[in-house]
DNA sequence: GCCTACGATGTGAACGCTCGCCACGTGGCG
DNA sequence: CGCCACGTGGCGAGCGTTCACATCGTAGGC
């Protein structure tokens, strides 16, 4: 307490600028209700002493904290990983810090200790980027005294929870509907993982965009969003026959399976359509250039951010989902003829 | 205070157990020197009334907040992501809590303003994933009154500051040896950003390498990380005259100038050896799979976290860096004779 | 059988801040 | 010329914890 290197406070401003703490506290938010002189006087030794306003303290006694927390998947996956970076921004933009936690798998104990360390450090609300069932499943079970938003295609089944997502299923039949419209009658479906709800999703639109158009949907092959998983796939449907198009779940299983394609000789889109999903940054950079669904990450996060801060405000929010577009370039054209 | 919804505090927890508050917080914290009976009991009624620590006013009165600041990249790019994944797990191991800020442009003022909300909010050190040149010298000016950890494969100009990386020049060297022992006498470099540290320290890999082996270095091509630059230079090269071998900086660089080479008819590895960098998700599933360098973001990750609590603790640290390493694939082979 | 020591618990203060309220002085108004 | 109002500032309390210390009872040592 003698000599020490503790961070000036309040009251070591007070004292040297000749004022009490309280004047010091005023002059910092707002500054109102203090004559100029004064309030010039002390913002001088606030710069002097390298004051800095100490927040714990002050949320100790507002009972706000002014932080989220943030559950998202730690695999470098372009969506996911989007995602994230515009919730916190979002959060950023609207005065809150982001409390990050990412996990590789969402073991129930994992999370439901995530979610109580949150607590504990006063977050005013959590946002969980749960594409994984069973991420999704768990963050529901965790009793939540506090407002949650997950952004996750499934449906909320908790009432403290809110559900908000991109409209994958809509993502889906567009790409169908492309490849429908560019004349093919066989469009196949190379579906991710269905542990994801992504993959479900996707899965649904497409079987629905091919009723719409009643054209019959062929038996599906599953990957598991690696690339390795499509390429395997891609060999054996190129020793089985190939389909005139094929909608793939995602951009990276697009790219195995063209893989798998091109060892074969089997040339894109001249030989067979391709759409895919997520318009990775690599997406527009493989051979040809992918035709592909883009979700909009940065919507998503604003609005998700808008949501969380109308549930901690008690506002009525307006959770409609957010709609994806379909980016044309060259991976599909139109079937050849015979 | 009649009704409310106001979370039950350690007092609440006592009156209710018939103790001292004080009696609860030995509990809560080791639960030493108390006997099983009451112990119990308190346990019980925490269970009971759903109590939860407090971390804010823990923190107020430890001075200890137990959290760190991490400055990252908003960009949705393979490596600055998986090393803040890293970073945030090996944290959260540490028992320290992440708040992360993401940032697409570097701007000084949001820079400065970012570190202060982090000091603002107690964090016990910072971490900065420091790809960008402007990044890493807005990070130096700030004076930092906490140990901050940069990122970044430059020198620390700040004696507050701890740089830690990845050897990246190690790993250029070991791409371009690769394409040399391979038997390659002509090995290009298509470069990144040099906005970037990371540009310029695998352009000066390649160089130092080549002069290793007495070889001469041609004129460098400059990309911009994109893969639409490399597409164009791509482009630009098979028009004006292909090396035999060349180090293209980035995976997704490659992608782009591959994409360039297909259009022209020409085939990889058999008229011209590629090695990438990154291991990017996408590398292995490209046609021909790339041989590239792998940067080990785990250990990057969990080293630059040691470091940080080392600091925090006063001890001494080694920051040494990290090493990468080759994975070869099919992209890259022996030159054709003649 | 008395003193010591230790195990189990309680008390008071402090962390750095904000909030509600009160005190002082000056100016305008009746 | 007195009153009220308002602009300016100070004081006290309290947010939920931990820490240092005090207290109390009882078992063990001589």
């Amino acid at each position: 307490m003698s000599s020490g290197a503790r961070r000036p406070s309040l009251k070591d401003v007070a004292r040297v600028a000749g004022v009490s703490y309280q004047t010091v506290s005023r002059v910092i938010n707002g500054g109102d209700r203090v004559s100029v002189a004064t309030r010039d006087r002390v913002l001088g030794v606030i710069a002097e002493l390298g004051y800095r306003r100490n927040d714990v303290a002050r949320a100790l006694v507002t009972s706000r904290t002014r932080s989220i927390g943030v559950i998202a998947d730690a695999s470098p996956k372009f969506g996911p990983v989007s995602t994230l970076a515009a919730v916190e921004s979002a959060a950023r933009d609207a005065g809150y810090t982001a409390l990050v936690a990412t996990m590789s798998y969402p073991e129930p104990a994992v999370v439901a200790r995530t979610f109580q360390d949150f607590v504990e450090r006063g977050v005013e609300g959590i946002v969980v980027i749960a594409p994984r069932v069973s991420l999704a499943h768990v963050a529901q079970e965790v009793t939540a005294s506090l407002p949650v938003v997950m952004l996750s295609p499934g449906e909320a089944s908790q009432p403290g929870i809110t559900v908000f997502y991109e409209d994958q299923e809509l993502g889906a039949r567009l790409a169908t509907r492309h490849l429908v419209e560019l004349g093919h009658r066989e469009v196949a479906h190379l579906a991710g993982s269905q542990d994801w709800l992504d993959g479900q999703v996707r899965l649904r639109g497409w079987q629905a965009e091919l009723r719409a158009h009643q054209l019959a949907a062929p038996a599906v092959r599953y990957g598991d969003w690696t690339g390795e998983s499509a390429y395997l796939i891609g060999r054996r449907m190129v020793a089985d026959g190939l389909p005139s198009s094929i909608f793939i779940a995602s951009d990276l299983m697009a790219l195995g399976f063209i893989r798998a394609l091109y060892e074969a000789g089997v040339r894109v889109p001249d030989d067979i359509s391709i759409v895919g999903f997520d318009d990775n940054e690599f997406a527009p950079q493989v051979y040809p250039p992918l035709t592909t669904v883009r979700q909009s990450f940065a919507t998503v996060g604003s609005r998700c951010m808008e949501i969380l801060l109308g549930r901690i405000e008690g506002r009525e929010v307006d959770n409609s989902p957010a709609v994806p577009e379909l980016v044309i370039r060259d991976s599909a054209a139109a079937p050849r003829l015979g």
